[in-house]
DNA sequence: TGTTGACCTCAACCTTGGTTGAGCCAATAA
DNA sequence: TTATTGGCTCAACCAAGGTTGAGGTCAACA
């Protein structure tokens, strides 16, 4: 009855496209960037750990956050290279990875609240909104019109 | 007093680029993208008028908001080309702008959730978690692997 | 004995969002 | 009168995140 998906073998390229839905160019493409790693097998041919689907998964899901591959790498670099990684190895990276969610959406929240004050102002104007406001009043308060490129960046 | 900042001339590239800290490189490029548009004077230099700024302004703020230009344009394309836009103008736009990065935050927003879910049920693990599970169990209930590339994308 | 399918490499190309540099023009300041 | 300043165009280049295609290898099926 169960003898016939072993879930402990390691898998083939093409199987780990069909169970992610990424293509072999992009997965090649994130081995290039460090992103997951493969073996061989005696022809020369990719074979994946069954653990490479998580952060497969992680990728996929950290790209629709808009997260960019060199950050979720450094994510990846908590996690043992050489073993399978543990529970707790998992765990950690989770932390990590939950606090840069939380972080990121953070900044988007302040950044949409402050704009959503300036429609909910009426005007979306120049004149009374701090967040619009790189010029005019400002102007003749100091140096300062580059307020909204100071902040910190999503 | 109130002389020497002349609140209705239109403005020189130059001082754009003081005012929004925007360089003219993408000034040039935003216009080339029919994000932003301006007159010639004599010697064939851009003048622009003064809510230009505040087009530019949400170019700013979208873009650390993640917005594809593409997409501030065709909100852009609600206000009109040619005459200055009315206090009613920037409210409708405003108001489809607002509708957009509600949308968008909503989906940023369940994703982290879910994944959320999953840091909390202390697997990030393909057995137990819908969200990180294109394979195994659900290898076995269909065809389904691609579950996180059929969500609407953000 | 094909030929089909799965996989490989490498180079070229694509889109987005720009920047950099060369070469030119016009107004202004020393 | 010659910089210097401020602007212009156009072409080339960059990084990220890939895709596409050419050309090759191997195993298995008819």
């Amino acid at each position: 009855m169960d003898g016939h998906v072993d879930t402990t073998a390691p898998l083939t390229i093409g199987e780990v496209i069909r169970r992610t839905g990424v293509p072999a160019s992009a997965l090649h493409f994130y081995e290039r960037k460090g992103l997951v790693f493969s073996g061989r097998d005696g022809y020369n041919q990719r074979i994946y750990a069954r653990h490479m689907l998580r952060r497969i998964s992680l990728i996929i899901i950290g790209k629709r956050l808009g997260i960019p591959l060199s950050d979720l790498g450094a994510l990846f670099a908590e996690l043992p290279a050489n073993r399978e990684p543990t529970h707790e190895d998992w765990q950690r990276m989770s932390r990590s990875w939950h606090r840069q969610l939380q972080e990121r959406r953070r900044i988007l929240e302040n950044l949409e609240r402050e704009l959503t004050g300036c429609i909910g102002c009426g005007c979306l104007s120049m004149k009374a909104c701090a967040l619009l406001n790189p010029d005019d009043e400002l102007q003749q308060e100091g140096p300062g019109p580059v307020r909204l490129q100071r902040r910190p960046t999503a």
